[in-house]
DNA sequence: ATCGGTGCAAACAATTTGCATTAGA
DNA sequence: TCTAATGCAAATTGTTTGCACCGAT
């Protein structure tokens, strides 16, 4: 979370306000969170943020590739710190919560399309949308 | 196509002039057409449709299961007849066509996010961002 | 003749942008 | 100080909806 200040200033970036606060609710997020949520978050540290400053700065996140945006079928971004690039995500549609999670799948997939179709992998989205064990038991 | 057709009538439903040429154009198109787009093309066969009918067919077929919408990330919604469960998605971000491809990564996937972790997957979203074949030996 | 489906235009939700002002370096 | 970044409000984009009329069954 500091580290990732620390990120923005190095890449020539200003450390401001609305910048520390979306940080630090992502960092503290135990969620993948849509921008208004992160808004309403951070608007509890630091007043007067404003959504619109929440966007740019997620999408600063982005491209700096210190956060990133997955998407649940609904039409909103969910936001997370970023992670291993091989890591996907579970979402469970009855509970509406999503783990992450990382095996081989997403390796061997790359390896698979570039060796036997000559397709260069650059970024793999995979969701799969399904009821998680807790839920299955709990019903 | 025409077998479509008969599938929404079986189920109830009127076969109407938009709902005719959304099915027509969709049988035809050779990509995947976001919703404008079909507008456009139905329109060439069918003067008048409107595109409201079209998201509204688009929304019947994908509840039938005779449709299905991809996202590549950018923010709309592409459209295809509705293949195998199993086939995932190729996205050339040169060339901007998506192929399709199915092999055991899906249900491998399935199954061992079922035996090992008891999350009960209904439907998986991969699509894989990259450069195809083509665009790779061309540049 | 019905009533499901359509066209049209207005409503929506998520995200983006223009611009004058503010504040980080 | 100087320019990047903000707040605000208006604009955009993709999609949905209310309603009076129309046409497939």
């Amino acid at each position: 979370m500091d580290s990732l200040a620390e990120r923005l200033r190095e890449a020539g970036y200003r450390l401001t306000a609305p910048r520390r606060a979306v940080l630090s609710v992502l960092a503290e997020a135990h969620a993948h969170l849509p921008a208004d949520r992160i808004h309403e978050l951070a608007a509890a540290h630091t007043p007067e943020v404003n959504l619109a400053s929440v966007y740019r700065t997620l999408a600063l996140l982005d491209e700096l590739g210190l956060a990133h945006e997955v998407r649940l079928g609904d039409g909103r971004g969910y936001w997370e710190l970023a992670h291993d690039e091989d890591t996907y995500h579970l979402h469970c549609v009855r509970c509406r919560t999503v783990a992450h999670h990382s095996g081989d799948t997403v390796p061997r997939l790359r390896a698979h399309l570039g060796e036997a179709h000559g397709f260069a992998a650059e970024s793999v989205d995979l969701v799969v949308h399904g009821v998680c064990e807790r839920c299955r038991a709990g019903s």
